[in-house]
DNA sequence: CATATACAATAGTATTACTATCGTCCTGGG
DNA sequence: CCCAGGACGATAGTAATACTATTGTATATG
């Protein structure tokens, strides 16, 4: 995953009133938010705690992002593209479908491990906000009005090109996309019980969940075992 | 379903301040919250609101419930227990374990479609605050002190007969516990999808979700279609 | 008849989620 | 070199939220 350290990933959608990655304190306001959200959790962390993190005021965030909500949303469709690129690179130069497939799906559910190097923000505290907070992105009245406006479109690329390497395999499979989602929310939602729920998985599954969906999908599939 | 209607749903733990079934206004303030939060979103929806539709003050509704957190873990230990009671008598009376596998799932992914008969709440209401609020119950940072005091434990027990119903078919399948809460969030996950991001799911998808649960659990186990 | 309960009503506090305004530093263009 | 605009810090203020506390009163219970 080196080489991806450098590309710069972008949130497309107009998710924040200023492009944070424009200035030093956008960067400053990112690195800051996802430590905090991650040592807080989303319910506990605000916008003045923030600010007081970064030694400002209160109105210099909000001239970045409207509200929490939508910063979340920021940082949760940065995560998305980040998981998008890794799936490209590690699904890159394979030829054979099916362990593209398997790549693919391994790729996606694997924990994050290591911090990255994109100076500006801790991929594994940020995969750890993704795993605990991502739901809340979307799980609103509004969902339906700002998935319009594109802010899931990060989670909507990376559905598709799970949905893709499915459809490789398999072209009349009759949900190639539902069986994708599942995938990724499912990963993520296991991981959640693992780490903080255990007595709601099998102590060993923590160590077994790409594993676990690999054989899901190939069986689902009809594919011979991995 | 209907013999299920008159069996007094209980939520065991003391998520409570006060049982709201022992009295009059105890209920209306459970018929009101569904109505509410069905209607508003969780994060829109306030204690203050809640006093306002019962034409009484916010302090009697502290007197049941701690905070809208405790209410909601409330709301959704009633429905997990519900679905548990609905899964039993589902599943009751089939001799055969591949059957009692499949009618288990489809039962646990089908839609509530009536609203039931418990007069103090509507269960299609319950159920849409299900599928749009129940993963906030849990991804908390206090998810897991909250666990062990059993603020899941419907959850725990609703997957653990699932899991049951996996075991009794392949004894020797690895992950029971992970597959069996992978089918009961991923149907809720699909479910918001359908209903509210339809673009993440295939169109046909919303009325094909237990099917394809089944057809998962099925080829996983490899078990003969269904 | 005494007492506990259930509840309504009022008041008050700390925090949150903003919005608005103003002054200042810094930079780049004319 | 000046000045216009952007970026930011600082202060102030508002409305809503999430509570806590207190008191009065009707009703049921023992």
């Amino acid at each position: 995953m080196n080489r991806l350290a450098n590309v710069n990933i972008r949130v497309n959608e107009p998710v924040y009133l200023k492009d944070p990655l424009g200035t030093e304190l956008g960067l400053r306001i990112l690195e800051h938010a996802v430590r905090l959200i991650d040592e807080l959790g989303l319910e506990r962390f605000t916008f003045g705690k923030l600010a007081a993190s970064l030694g400002t005021a209160e109105s210099s965030v909000y001239r970045y992002f409207d509200n929490k909500h939508r910063l979340l949303v920021y940082l949760v469709g940065w995560y998305w593209s980040w998981r998008e690129y890794k799936l490209v690179f590690d699904t890159a130069n394979i030829s054979d479908p099916t362990t593209r497939l398997e790549k693919g799906i391994r790729s996606m559910t694997e924990p994050v491990v290591d911090k990255g190097e994109f100076g500006y923000l801790d991929l594994r505290a940020l995969y750890r906000i993704a795993v605990s907070e991502s739901a809340k992105a979307y799980l609103t009245k509004e969902a339906n009005d700002e998935h319009k406006e594109g802010y899931f479109s990060s989670f909507k690329r990376l559905s598709d090109r799970l949905r893709d390497l499915v459809v490789a395999v398999r072209p009349d499979h009759p949900y190639p996309t539902l069986l994708a989602s599942t995938v990724i929310d499912g990963s993520m939602v296991q991981r959640f019980f693992a780490d903080h729920l255990p007595s709601l998985t099998e102590k060993q599954a923590r160590q077994r969940i790409p594993d676990h969906f690999v054989h899901l999908v190939f069986s689902t599939l009809a594919l011979p075992k991995r």
